[in-house]
DNA sequence: GTCATGCATCGAGCCTTGTCGATGCATCGA
DNA sequence: TCGATGCATCGACAAGGCTCGATGCATGAC
């Protein structure tokens, strides 16, 4: 059946995303690279507007099919921003059919606005 | 004069850093290209524990030669962080006397924060 | 079985970035 | 005035990132 659902675990264990803020005090080296990677991936203009594409879909899902067009740029170009966001817990990739359906980590971009706030 | 004052005016237009959200709503190109060049900035390692270290401080507020041993890099790669970090709008640099000091944009960081959140 | 479709991967080209030592420029103390 | 100090800038190098066209690999339609 094309069952639309199948949640699928996000990828990235995301241990301690809650405990450690940028403000809070001296990152440890291995929180502080947690984070740069989470943060690298937002720091391109490409990868933003994804994500805010992806949220503004009607299921809040897209398929890069869906994502190609708006951002202006190829198809094998989109798929290695998802790669990176996927690869840094900010997305996660599910395979329906032919096509693949990107989500945000809802949980995940929450955690990491906080790590900014005092 | 040794004026130890000039508080040295934010560099970055913080026009709107309120009001667009990356899940709220497809961003307009500018709009998401303002907040990748916030987050590029916090896309380094260094650069992430360099503002954990300056909130740290006793006064919240740090010199380069308080940086260096710290994350262990030479003094022009310390500077060369700062001036990326002045440049994104997250910190602001006095010069007082001999030292430059430095401190967190709190509002501006809050700001990028509350972009991540729902 | 055959063909079309959606996507990932590959290889290449070009530009950006992180790092360093050397140097220059103020400021302060003697 | 002279030397020391704190910091920014410069030039150079290696490494990494963004983009593309070409290609490969599943899946689904006929």
């Amino acid at each position: 059946m094309a069952s639309p659902t199948a949640p699928t675990a996000p990828t990235v264990e995301q241990t301690s995303a809650c405990c450690s803020t940028v403000t809070g005090g001296v990152l440890e080296a291995a929180d502080a690279e947690r984070l740069a990677r989470m943060f690298k991936a937002l720091g391109d203009p490409t990868r933003v507007r994804l994500l805010s594409l992806i949220a503004a879909q009607p299921d809040r899902e897209a398929c890069v099919c869906d994502l190609t067009e708006p951002v202006g740029l190829s198809q094998p170009t989109v798929s290695h921003h998802m790669k990176q966001l996927v690869e840094a817990g900010l997305v996660v990739r599910e395979q329906r059919g032919r096509w693949a359906f990107y989500r945000l980590v809802e949980d995940t971009l929450a955690a990491l606005g906080d790590a900014l706030r005092p």
